[in-house]
DNA sequence: AAAAGGAGGAGGGCTGGTAG
DNA sequence: CTACCAGCCCTCCTCCTTTT
């Protein structure tokens, strides 16, 4: 009864509300609408069909359900061409400008606004990477996203994976080895390791030999129970062994560590470069030929294409000294 | 007569709704 | 959740109309 050639009679869409009537609509097939435009700007069946990657006779058939719907030949076929009616012409004044107002909604994306927007970034990241990445991430969001919050967590090398699943934390930045699966990578940077020492208590040449180094008591960084990451990492590349090894989760301790006592700490180029002045050190690159670091933002496929989090992470990319 | 283009019917796949 | 059904819309094929 509501159904005419199955589908509602236009008289039965009323116009007089504000409000769109989500039924009626429901039962008006849009794309007419958007077969009607293409017929308006193509005159021609097989030509608009071509447009919508249709065959001419559903064309066709679209033409037969609108003229039924609208009353109206709204296509009369003179020789080659066909021409529009009044009827269609008056339609497409009022239609066209809102399909172009869809196409525009649709295809814009949602904005993120940092300088207004409010939000807690969770950052999994570990000491060496946080020394360097961190603190540039918060100057920068101080000057020019004040509602934006940094908090950053510390995440063994094995964890991220679980804490990205279960969106626990938005981003990380490991350096990680193995097969990620479905999550996202992306190099965020190389990494060189490098020693420090206090040259008042250590008298070591600079650069380094490798009877220095390995005569020598150290200190490095580790997150980890058994002294693994750089550890496990050098014994990859050299032969030899360390004897004595102290060890701290916390970067900036290793250095302190190595101000205050005749060690060896070996850690990040880039936090060394940063901090190691200040801690009365001296640098030296480390006396075999090991392979840098490969540093990476890690993410969930799901923030792909959120607004928030494409912003977040090409900011930690400018963060990289 | 040939070519071009719209219209119509048959058959099939997809989708949404519903019953078990 | 699955199976089934009905309706819709597609393509293919063919016919019709108009023009050159």
């Amino acid at each position: 009864m509501h159904h005419q050639h199955g589908r509602l009679r236009l008289d039965l869409i009323d116009t007089s509300m504000q409000a769109i009537n989500h039924f009626n609509l429901r039962t008006f097939d849009l794309n007419l609408l958007l077969a009607f435009d293409a017929l308006m700007q193509e005159l021609s069946v097989t030509r608009a069909a071509a447009r919508l990657k249709i065959r001419q006779p559903a064309m066709s058939h679209a033409l037969a359900n609108l003229r039924t719907l609208f009353d109206d030949a709204l296509f009369i076929r003179t020789g080659h061409v066909m021409q529009a009616t009044a009827r269609a012409k008056a339609l497409h004044a009022a239609l066209h400008p809102l399909l172009l107002q869809m196409q525009e909604a649709l295809a814009a994306k949602a904005r993120f606004d940092p300088a207004s927007e409010t939000r807690t970034f969770r950052l999994g990241i570990n000491g060496q990477a946080e020394a360097i990445i961190v603190p540039a991430l918060v100057a920068h969001l101080g000057q020019h996203a004040p509602g934006i919050r940094i908090q950053s967590i510390p995440i063994a090398e094995q964890a991220f994976h679980v804490l990205l699943n279960d969106d626990r934390i938005d981003l990380m930045i490991a350096h990680a080895s193995d097969d990620l699966g479905w999550l996202r990578r992306e190099k965020l940077y190389r990494e060189q390791y490098v020693c420090c020492f206090n040259p008042s208590l250590l008298a070591c040449s600079t650069p380094i030999t490798a009877d220095e180094y390995f005569a020598a008591v150290h200190g490095l960084v580790s997150a980890d129970m058994d002294l693994s990451g750089f550890l496990a990492y050098m014994l990859r590349h050299a032969a030899a062994q360390l004897q004595v090894t102290h060890s701290s989760h916390n970067v900036m301790t290793l250095l302190a560590m190595a101000a205050q006592s005749p060690l060896i700490a070996s850690l990040h180029g880039r936090v060394a470069a940063r901090h190691a002045a200040a801690f009365g050190l001296a640098i030296s690159p480390l006396p075999f030929d090991v392979d840098d670091l490969e540093v990476d933002m890690i993410w969930h496929p799901r923030s792909d294409n959120d607004p928030a989090l494409d912003w977040f992470r090409a900011l930690v990319r400018s963060c990289v000294p």
